[in-house]
DNA sequence: ATAAACCTTCCTCTAAGTGGAAGGTCAAGG
DNA sequence: CCTTGACCTTCCACTTAGAGGAAGGTTTAT
């Protein structure tokens, strides 16, 4: 039985966060001190492991919820656990792509900028009107 | 002199988006009707547009604050336009990468997952255990 | 006159925590 | 015995960039 700090240093996560995960029902501790101090067990620091990996994985918050009811489920099909990791994945894509996008966009524009000190900026222009007639002020 | 849903039309934003714009003191329109109806110019919505076209390109509230700043400064050097948006650049390719690296990881583990009925999943194991002797419970 | 459409302010909610204040607990040292 | 410091508790506010909605005032059209 650990108190928080040990606890939090065991999964690798800030004390806050430990507490956090409590508060909304995700990785309960085991139970509570005379004092009223949470107390972890060796299977509740697992769970806090696991959930920071899933989320360093960029899983969300609900997402570790299902998949921690998948880990605890000895029955579980890994077609379920597979399923919500390739939509995860399609997920990333999509963002990946709309990264590259803008990146390159961005990048023409800089490239096209002179970078001194004169008051004209392709940038700005850029911003400023899109190709549209209500660009100037 | 418009009224909030012909600006925000005009400027391609929402109404509220555009209301809230003037709560943080980003735009905020030129006056009220005597009923305190929003009154925005033509200047107004073309600052509105500029900010939602640099939204869309990821500027935060706070940068657009800048460039609206630099925006409005007829002496504006384009260096620190510049400046702005190849830091913007940096950040976003350091996101890419981070991203490629996850999705890369997250592929092969979906690879390895037969995906069947069976409860044993691969994924679930890695992130049960990420090479640490942690993961057992 | 009244109904629809529009406007206002104010309040709550989002995700996933972080930061801090006020106060209780515990072990060590003087 | 007392105090100091580290640790713990709960509760509250703050973060991003708005979205959603309630209650109520205004304008426009029929």
């Amino acid at each position: 039985m650990y108190k928080i700090s040990e606890a939090a240093i065991r999964a690798n996560l800030p004390v806050k966060t430990v507490r956090y995960y409590g508060d909304i029902g995700l990785v309960n501790p085991a139970g509570r001190s005379d004092s009223g101090y949470r107390l972890y067990t060796d299977p509740d620091i697992a769970k806090l492991s696991f959930v920071g990996r899933a989320r360093r994985y960029s899983f969300s918050i609900d997402q570790c919820r299902e998949l921690l009811d998948l880990y605890e489920d000895e029955q579980r099909p890994s077609s379920v656990v597979k399923q919500i990791t390739l939509e995860k994945i399609a997920e990333i894509d999509s963002r990946l792509h709309e990264l590259q996008e803008l990146r390159d966009e961005l990048q023409h524009l800089a490239g096209c900028c002179h970078g001194d000190s004169r008051p004209d900026c392709p940038i700005i222009g850029k911003l400023s009107n899109d190709g549209l007639e209500n660009g100037s002020f």
